[in-house]
DNA sequence: TTTTCTATTTGTCTAGGACAAAAAATTAAA
DNA sequence: TTTAATTTTTTGTCCTAGACAAATAGAAAA
């Protein structure tokens, strides 16, 4: 039926699934997986199953295993690590939050932006993006990494939660008097979505904040921070961003940052950087968290 | 001062120009160009007066230039030759354009995002994208590439910009009953913003539209388009997307769609696709030539 | 002019080695 | 017991230098 019979070259492996080429040709070496097959030019390539299981090792990976462990075994047993990480962080779905996920599977864009929007206006802004999105885009995550959701299902879920935030943020009224948080997640970490739910959480606190986006440099935030005589700059760092060159650049950012600019780390990958982040980092393990925080300096300030 | 004294490993030139690994030491080898220091460790280290360079380079190579002619050349006439680049697409900045580049220099948030809500509002949708968005991104990408803009200065002109658009196209009335089109970018192509002014303009026609967003496999876009009912598909390719493996990308979309879907194809880099699509793709080099194309489509149908 | 053929250029892949930094395991001290 | 310092294992990323197909430019033929 299909053309493309089922294998991909070293590149397309690593877009599709984020592990650079060369960890691919080690890990092959070490571990005998995966194992690709040869194409006339003696380059490998990759059945998609194997990529498919790949992209289970690797949110396994991102969420703590050691290669070592998972890289080779049956996708089943994958399959049921993830599910018991999940667990671990309790992720349990409202049933909101699972009609959305049976929308996307049916491919109605509208009845997920209907619903989302619908649950944004009952919940107010910050519930909404605590309660609902925050387990939701695990559970859309995890769904994506064992296959039970479509690429372009997941793509379409992020979009319209990004447009939706990104609308809702607009909407808040704005205390322009107050200084802004700066927004942006670090080099080679491109998830928006992290970033728009704290960007959301600090507007629906009454905070102003300029966005520059993922994928920022540590000299260009330290420089953006006063240019825009930011309060201080907050990042978001996902379950696949925290490696070590990321805490590294937090304790960067730090250093280069002057001593009354606050900084503020979270997101997945938040707490699980080494060398742990200290001196003046606030780091927030769940948006929970984040909204807490927020809550006892408001009441620091009104006192 | 800095304590970051102005040298990269070689992961992060590829991050900052968007040069794979293996080609910036083959250009080495070859031309000789970059020449990079050592570490302690034997591993290359790049100035980043060299990395400023290579950026020249990358734009240049990507709006047609061989790298023969280009790699190892003054930093000077490279800024010559993109500037006469600039000149050949007849970019002349508005005088409001101009005033939103200064802003964005004198890192005004606010200025920046009022004046582009202004100017959207006196043009509407559809003018302002293509009369002064489309000139000014790509003064603001040159200025970014010769170094006269900062990277957070382009940072937050993108993502001001994108929430913008979302929300004129949040605005915009939907017409429910004509089949959607579907919207996204090619795998490996990651620029949001070219996407978002295709959407502007069909939506500110009254096609309805999802976003997929960018980086989507062929296959999914193919099962997407089904999944979804949309009338069509369209393709933003940006001037870095312009590669072969997007041309054959195209094709095969083509190939693997129903005939009665259509194929659009747009953005800077469609033109410059080789081998050179054919056959029910309708490319579209400018979102001039867009607009028009829809108005003729309008204008077929109301007869 | 357009088309066909040949030469050059260019990006991406290969192998297998190396090694520092991170994490785990072990030992020593409190 | 817990905490801190040490050793061992694991792991990702970089290295060299070669190869070649696919893309492009230039020359020749129709």
């Amino acid at each position: 039926m299909s053309t493309t019979d089922a294998s991909l070259h070293i590149a397309a492996v690593e877009r599709d699934t984020g592990i650079p080429k060369d960890t691919l040709r080690v890990w092959e070496r070490r571990y005998g997986f995966p194992k690709p097959g040869r194409n006339d030019h003696g380059e490998r390539t990759y059945p998609v199953e194997q990529v498919a299981t790949l992209r289970l090792v690797k949110q396994l990976v991102d969420s703590g295993h050691r290669p070592n462990r998972v890289v080779g075994r049956d996708p089943e047993e994958l399959r049921a690590l993830l599910h018991a990480v999940g667990d671990d962080r309790g992720v349990e779905l409202s049933t909101e939050a699972d009609a959305i996920l049976e929308a996307l599977r049916r491919r109605d864009a509208n009845e997920v932006r209907e619903t989302l929007r619908g649950l944004l206006m009952r919940h107010g802004l910050e519930r909404f993006v605590v309660d609902i999105l925050a387990p939701l885009t695990t559970a859309v995550g995890e769904a994506w990494a064992s296959g039970r959701l479509a690429i372009h299902e997941e793509h379409l879920f992020s979009e319209q939660v990004d447009r939706l935030l990104g609308h809702a943020i607009g909407q808040q009224p704005g205390y322009s008097d107050q200084a802004p948080m700066l927004l942006a997640t670090l080099p080679g970490e491109l998830h928006r979505l992290g970033l728009r739910m704290v960007e959301a959480i600090f507007t629906a606190h009454g905070v102003p904040c300029i966005s520059i986006g993922p994928d920022v440099p540590v000299d260009q935030l330290v420089d953006a921070c006063s240019g825009h005589r930011a309060a201080g700059i907050a990042l978001s760092i996902s379950a696949c961003g925290a490696t070590p060159a990321a805490a590294r650049a937090v304790l960067d950012v730090r250093a280069q940052l002057p001593d009354d600019k606050r900084l503020w780390v979270g997101g997945q990958g938040a707490g699980r950087l080494r060398p742990r982040p200290q001196g003046r980092i606030e780091v927030f393990d769940s948006l929970t968290d984040l909204a807490e925080r927020l809550d006892t300096d408001d009441q620091r300030r009104t006192a």
